[in-house]
DNA sequence: GTCTATATCAAGATAGAC
DNA sequence: GTCTATCTTGATATAGAC
């Protein structure tokens, strides 16, 4: 099925993903897009027929690399109630935000998607659905592992609208309450 | 200084605020917009100039509107370490979001003005950081607070992008939790 | 203060050459 | 697979009548 990595489709949503962290999700465009592919706009609706074709890929592909990301972090960690929560919050906040390129871009599909139409999203509650359960696999209680999964996703939204007020120093103090609040658990009566 | 409640400009804000929540921040034009006020794009026109001016107006009401709320809701808590935490996240997560079209709409700036110039944000992020000044006055930990305050808008945005998997009786449970989360506070060692 | 034009422009999308 | 050219629409914004 796959074509060969850095494949024409790859570089397009690398730049989609660019464009809106630099812009704005309002800003996606086609000639946006096209110019930071360094293609036109011709070239780039071989690839993606349409700006829902476009988006969809980009939320694809998001969703299969937050997954990816997870498992490698889950990997590194020890057996234990908090392996997955923690292996989430990790994935998605270990490095600082002006570092993790990666990590911005992977909020920003779910923002362009939502300024265009709503409904694409779908599917997106859908794997955070899963994600739910897969955190309380281990026993974890439903309502600390979803105060944690917010409190994460909603940093990085914030990140990404650059309303976070938060220094490089709070930030990782933040990260370390919620680490925190995740194995406090183990010891709860 | 301010004209009569139900003036034109807060009927205008009011329905820029459905578009968004019905068709998407992507979707917030002057016809849309005039259509749902009930006048045309001159009359609009005539009230705000442009969409950076709707823009800015939208996030000051939102900002005036989410301090006022808050503060009614303090003084119904009693005193006590967790009363602006408490106060924060019940003002804005109390009633479940099918009921609460204002609490949604409140959200509805944010993503409607970072979609368009994620400039216009600037103020906003200057908000947060005041109300995590006003949060931790009380004697509650910096860390502990940010966790419930990204938690409580982490929800709200998600809930915005209609990517949230919760329902009614798990958004319940997860509000208690983080009204737990503050009170747990104050028996720390 | 609200309306109806209308000018202007940006963006999505198609067609066909190379 | 990528390009240029073009069609078409929808959105911002202006001008001026009522």
């Amino acid at each position: 099925m796959g074509h060969h990595s850095g494949s024409a489709r790859e570089r397009i949503i690398d730049a989609a993903e660019r464009v809106v962290i630099e812009f704005g999700a309002g800003h996606l465009t086609f000639d946006a897009v096209a110019l930071k592919a360094g293609l036109s706009r011709g070239g780039l609706l071989y690839h993606f027929p349409d700006k829902e074709a476009l988006l969809k890929a980009m939320l694809d592909r998001l969703m299969e690399r937050m997954k990816m990301r997870r498992a490698k972090k889950r990997a590194e960690l020890a057996e234990g109630t908090e392996r997955e929560i923690v292996a989430h919050v990790l994935s998605s906040l270990e490095k600082p935000e002006e570092v993790d390129k990666a990590a911005r871009a992977r909020t920003a599909a779910i923002l362009a998607s939502g300024a265009h139409d709503p409904g694409l999203l779908a599917p997106a509650k859908e794997e955070y659905r899963k994600l739910m359960d897969e955190l309380t696999e281990n026993g974890l209680r439903f309502e600390r592992a979803a105060v944690i999964a917010i409190a994460t996703d909603g940093l990085r939204l914030l990140e990404l609208l650059s309303v976070s007020p938060f220094d490089k120093d709070e930030r990782r103090r933040i990260v370390g309450e919620l680490i925190s609040l995740a194995k406090e658990e183990k010891k709860a009566p």
